[in-house]
This record gives structure tokens, C-alpha cells and sequence, in this order.
DNA sequence: AACATTTTTTAGACTAACCTAAATATTCTT
DNA sequence: AAGAATATTTAGGTTAGTCTAAAAAATGTT
């Protein structure tokens, strides 16, 4: 149906969107997908043609409602061929996002939904992001940064805001991982680093750690 | 690593190897690959500067080790996947061809033989077709075509020659399925038709769908 | 061996997706 | 409100993979 390219510069569109909000400029979808502006220029009008954005020269584009369905159908494909990879293929949760970037074009609605049961449905990937159903509908849990927390109250680590290879691999080795309950036990008012605690251990995340963190608020 | 399209041409070449044997030439590729025969002269100059095919001009093409060796990793994963959604997914045998054909392109080593073990390592695909392991290495059963088997003697079937959908969608229909131990009663000189016996019934095959049978013979 | 047919290659063109460099529009600063 | 800086688009080019039409080579037939 839709090209690789085309289908990854919808889903680009679609997180800036979430992100950002309102229109998304051409050069931040050319900085997220490492390409050059121009590029992104011929990839907008082809997308404008097709009727999957609304673009109008020099005023930012946005997704039309055919745009935004197919880009959660890929969004879809990706989470579920993550969900795939790290539960029945024993990847770890930083191994996977490669893998799925080339899984997520597989066109068969029939096997993505096989696979969806197969897997039991979930509910989210294993970065803690939601994974959109066939219609494209999909819970968001309400959730609070780590700075948000009044400090000595406690959240479950539900997800996280950068799911790149580093970061994942920085919290594996200081043993974090999505489901651990963790308690704010005081924010540095310096450089707002925060000192936290687990189940098994106690640490200091800097600030630029802890904006990445999402928690959800737990008794 | 190599292209997607360089990977269905030397997939191609590979089974038409196997088929024919020796060289193989232009327009046979063309019409199995249902493309042009001067797309396929392109293409083969490609992949002859990249050391995959020995190619002279007019004189057909031929696998290098190479070649050979990428080819069977497509195959490997081709027929992996298949074996994936049928045994995992629940798909038919004559529903996964498509899908493989995509999937056969992802590229991860990890994956493939994360996916292997996963299945507990098969030897052969839902059609019978043997699993190069990850060294290129399989099991090539003996087989025995309908027609050169005695009158009242039995066989599994083990092979189709043929794994188009429309031919395995008639297997479905006439309730004949890799495994099944079929006697062969008799042969009909005049139109070389076949007619055989299951455990749990009696038909009459064509010479044509004899040809695409594949037994193994037993006691 | 000469001619006809078939196969293969070459020549030239097209599209998708990218690029660089230059032009133009927008936004920021004073 | 002008000039500077930044963002975006346009112009023109490249590569991969395809195509059609024409040329050339190989093969088949008498
Ligand atoms: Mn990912
Ligand atoms: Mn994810
Ligand atoms: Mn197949
Ligand atoms: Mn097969």
C-alpha cells in the first residue's frame, strides 16, 4: 500500500505530533529522521497528494485522519513485533527497536492480528508505550515525571521518554526496570538530581535520567 | 547488506539451479521473476561486479560460492517464517508463501536464530522443503515421484513440487496432507493417472498433480 | 550455408528517494 | 522597520530498479 519511506515519515509526523502538539516543522522531522530538509520538502508534498498530511508551504504540516490512521497501524506493527521479540524470543527490551523498525513494515493485517492474540493482546510494548488495537484505539495510563513527585511518595517505573539503546542499557546496569516500585526520596534543589530508592537498592539519578522516567502514582 | 530486490534474484537463480541444474539464463529468470529479460541483464552486471553470480554475456549465470551462501540465508529465513505461522500462528500451508516473501528480508542473525530455536530447530518448512541450518547445511530426503513408485506399494508424502496456492488449496480440498501414507493402486496406462488410497479414503489424481507429489518410500 | 526465429543485450527513459547548492520566505534582533 | 539569522523550498543531480524499443548474438531450419 504505502512505502517504507512514506510509512516512516508517518509515523515520524505522528510522534512529533504527541510530543509537540499542533504542526510539525520541516526541520524536526528532518533531524528525527536523519535526512536533509529538502528531502523531507518532496516527502511532504507526495504525502499531501496521497491526502495523509495537510501541508501548506512554510506553515508545518499535519496529519489528515487517513494520515494519522495509518500511521497507528504502523505504530502498531512496531510495538507488537516488540512485544513478540522480548516475550516468546527472549530479546532484551534494549535489543529490540532495530529489529522492529524493519518488522513494522510487514504488510498482512491478518498476521498482525494472529500475532496480536498470540501474544494475549497486550496493552503496552516493552518501553511501557501503549500499543494501539486494530482501531487503532489504545489505553494511555496516566502517568508523572519523577520531578512532579512530592517527595517520600512512591510510583511504579510504568515508562520511559527516550527508549534509545544507551539509555535502556544505562538502567539496565543500575537495575531499574519498568514494573519496580520507586520511592523519591529527595530532589537536590542544585541541579535537581534526585536520590531514589528500590525495592533492593538506594541511588542518584541526575535530572536529565529522571525526565525520562515516567511514573505512575501508587498509594 | 544486500537488497531486497538483489535478494529475491539470487533466491531465483539458486532454485532454478536446483531445478535445471547448470547455467541458468536470462529469460528463465525473467519469467520466474516476472520481470523483463533486460531488467534481469541489469541486474545480473550487478551482481556479477559484487562477486555473487558468474556471469558472461550470452552464456547464462551460474551461483558463486558467495552467491551461493547468501542465498541460502534467504532461503533459511523463508522457510523459517513459514514454519513460524503455521506452527505458532495457526495459519493454512497455503496462506504463509506472501508473508514469507517479506519476511525472508529482514535482516538480524540474532533473530533468525533466536527464531530457530524458538521452533525447536525444524528441518523442514510446511511444504516439505528442506532448512538450510545456519551454515547452510540440510537434510535432502530421498523422495520418490508417484509414477516411478510399484503398483500396490506406499509411501508418506514428504514434498509438494509445486507449493503454489491453488495446488495446495486442492490437497486441502481432496484431504491429502504432508505425512499421510498413500498407496498407490493404480496406474492408468492410457493418460498415466493414478489412483490411490489413504488411510481414510480412495481418489483419482491427474498425471499432472501425480507430478507434484513427492513420496517416501516405506516398507 | 543462408535465412528466420528466438534470446539476449544495449540505449534511452522513468519513478522513488535521496543529495547539494542556491533562492526565497519567515522570524528574530536591534 | 531594516538587516541578520534561520527555516524552508526550489533547482538540478544521483542511484536503484524498472520499462520499451532497437540492435546484436545465438540457435534452428531448410
Ligand atoms: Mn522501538
Ligand atoms: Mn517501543
Ligand atoms: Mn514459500
Ligand atoms: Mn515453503
Amino acid at each position: 500500500m504505502y512505502s517504507q519511506a512514506e510509512e516512516n515519515y508517518l509515523k515520524c509526523i505522528y510522534a512529533l505530533e504527541m510530543e509537540h502538539g499542533e504542526e510539525v516543522s520541516t526541520n524536526l522531522i528532518a533531524s528525527k529522521i536523519k535526512t536533509k530538509a529538502s528531502s523531507v520538502t518532496d516527502m511532504l508534498k507526495k504525502l499531501s497528494t496521497k491526502d495523509l498530511v495537510a501541508y501548506k508551504k512554510y506553515q508545518g504540516v499535519k496529519l489528515t485522519e487517513r494520515g494519522r490512521e495509518t500511521a497507528l497501524r504502523v505504530v502498531r506493527k512496531h510495538r507488537l513485533w516488540e512485544c513478540f521479540l522480548v516475550q516468546k524470543l527472549d530479546f532484551k527490551w534494549d535489543e529490540v527497536h532495530e529489529i522492529a523498525e524493519q518488522l513494522e513494515h510487514i504488510e498482512s493485517d491478518l498476521l498482525i492480528d494472529k500475532l496480536d492474540a498470540f501474544l494475549r493482546f497486550p496493552k503496552t510494548d516493552p518501553h511501557g508505550d501503549p500499543i494501539p488495537d486494530k482501531h487503532g484505539r489504545m489505553i494511555i495510563s496516566e502517568t508523572v515525571k519523577v520531578l512532579d513527585m512530592k517527595i517520600g511518595s512512591s510510583g511504579i517505573l510504568t515508562g520511559v521518554r527516550d527508549s534509545s539503546g544507551p539509555f535502556l542499557k544505562y538502567l539496565n546496569k543500575k537495575n531499574l526496570a519498568l514494573g519496580d516500585k520507586i520511592k523519591v526520596i529527595d530532589i537536590e534543589p542544585y541541579d535537581q538530581s534526585v536520590h531514589i530508592e528500590t525495592r533492593t537498592h538506594r541511588l542518584v539519578i541526575s535530572n536529565n535520567v529522571a525526565e525520562n522516567l515516567y511514573l505512575r502514582n501508587v498509594k
